[in-house]
DNA sequence: GTTAAGATCTGCT
DNA sequence: GCAGATCTTAACG
């Protein structure tokens, strides 16, 4: 499936360049469904007040305090799920946001799931389109992200050929200024296009 | 029990 | 390009 060692060996922000390129593969009811990471958010335990676990453990954000590899789900706006890798290690609350990924396999099916006919370009441009047309919801937060029905695939070959940039995360208010948001670069499947 | 804010998406201008 | 929808969570009384 995906080394777990990296989780142990490298820094968050680390981790989130590392899993560009990689394949995320969801089983769901109506079949298979993956697609090729291209754009992550890093978000840290420490000097940094945009992460959830900023103000402590709570309910909600208990799964970016488990142990690494882990989901973190959660539900925003009234209307939209966000899936985080945890990472870190246990207790320290840190996690990576997959934004963004490049469809693969199950178009149709993540069609069917988005309600919506859009170019391929548009399925999964976003957290929020993402969870919808990979079937994500909280009941998969804590799945540990190298069992089915969904996990991370290694991807070697890709990974040494793409060029991977930082810009500043998206849709926060606190510690914009940071540049923890990785993209591949020259992808058509990102949330926004590249800004230096 | 009540309220304010949020790691977004969609539709309309 | 921009404003509004929408509802869960967490903080406060």
């Amino acid at each position: 499936m995906f080394p777990q060692n990296i989780f142990l060996n490298y820094r968050t922000e680390e981790i989130a360049q590392m899993l560009l390129g990689h394949y995320l593969c969801r089983e769901t009811d109506q079949g298979l469904v993956s697609g090729i990471i291209v754009e992550t958010e890093a978000y840290l335990s420490k000097n940094d007040e945009a992460c959830h676990a900023s103000r402590g453990k709570t309910k909600r954000n208990a799964a970016m305090f488990g142990p690494a590899g882990r989901a973190y789900i959660y539900f925003i706006y009234g209307s939209c799920h966000c899936f985080n890798v945890v990472t870190g290690p246990e207790g320290k609350g840190e996690a990576v946001l997959i934004r963004a990924v490049e469809p693969v396999k199950g178009l149709a099916i993540m069609r069917e799931l988005r309600k919506r006919a859009v170019r391929a370009e548009e399925l999964v441009n976003g957290p929020g389109k993402l969870c919808q047309a990979f079937s994500i919801d909280r009941s998969l937060d804590g799945h540990n992200l190298s069992e089915k029905p969904l996990y991370l695939k290694e991807n070697r070959a890709i990974c040494d050929q793409m060029k991977v940039i930082a810009t500043p995360r998206i849709g926060i208010s606190k510690a914009e200024d940071k540049q923890l948001r990785f993209i591949v670069r020259g992808s058509k499947y990102l949330s926004r296009r590249e800004s230096v």
